[in-house]
DNA sequence: CTTGACCTTGGAGTCGACTCCAAGGTCTAG
DNA sequence: CTAGACCTTGGAGTCGACTCCAAGGTCAAG
């Protein structure tokens, strides 16, 4: 009783599409599947989990040569928890670095935009609205200036 | 004594590169500057400005194709605080999903790290080790088990 | 006058993760 | 038996923002 899918059946299960797992076939991330006699790729549910595998660490930001590192020390049997702990914790810096630079861009902005929608458009001179205070000589431009660092 | 650069002047003195400002060129992000008798380009402060200003919308994430719009609008002298505060308005909603779906996953990797370093590695079976709780069959994988939703 | 660092151009290559194509083969419902 | 929905392959195209290339021209120092 093991079901077998064809490429759009195991890609529509895992919410993929044929193309992306042939692709991943390709590139090495699937091994390539038994074939049914007319050549036609026959997935079985390891597949499937595999397929899973990889999914759930794209969700986490994982490019997909790290998933391999990772799918390799999975196929041997060897524990992965050492390179999975090093790419997560290197991931992990990443992920907080970005929320941090997000965390100050997005104060910058609101900032700008209440600034913009509090004084109602003071039309500027062409060319005079800018983006770095530091190449806006007129004070007056400042509200028209956005970006800073 | 109005000053000129070369492209690699202005490049180096914005912190960018030769190739870059010929590329903004080429879509239309710079006017083409006026040229030596040699025909190489000279750039003057208007045009270093145009990169401040440019490089000041990048760092707020936008894209190159947005940067052309608010340009685009700078240069007639109509008020470019409307579509800046649209620009704005969307980059803001999409920066805030973006953090906060960070800070999830952030959390989910940080369970699952903890998890591995505090186990110490059981090794599992070849091809046991999963990211999708959904196709773990077994419990005692669990320690192995990363990636949620 | 030569060396070598710059400049010019159009065009192609890079990255990651797909996505689409054409030309042909297979399978299933009616 | 045929229509149409699937499958196969190798290869090319897409996105954004550069980055590099070759073949040739210009310019300042020594």
């Amino acid at each position: 009783m093991s079901t077998t899918y064809t490429v759009s059946q195991l890609a529509s299960a895992v919410g993929s599409s044929p193309d992306t797992l042939r692709y991943y076939e390709r590139i090495g991330l699937l091994p390539e599947p038994p074939r049914t006699p007319g050549g036609y790729r026959a997935y079985d549910d390891t597949a499937r989990d595999r397929l899973a595998f990889i999914q759930g660490a794209q969700r986490l930001g994982l490019t997909l040569a790290d998933v391999r590192d990772l799918l390799a020390v999975r196929d041997t049997g060897e524990c992965p928890c050492e390179p999975a702990e090093q790419h997560l914790a290197r991931r992990l810096a990443e992920v907080d670095a970005e929320i941090t630079r997000l965390q100050a861009l997005r104060e910058q902005m609101r900032a700008m935009h209440d600034a913009i929608v509090a004084r109602n458009c003071l039309p500027p001179e062409p060319g005079t609205w800018c983006l770095d205070p530091a190449s806006c000589g007129d004070p007056r431009d400042e509200v028209h200036t956005i970006g800073r660092r």
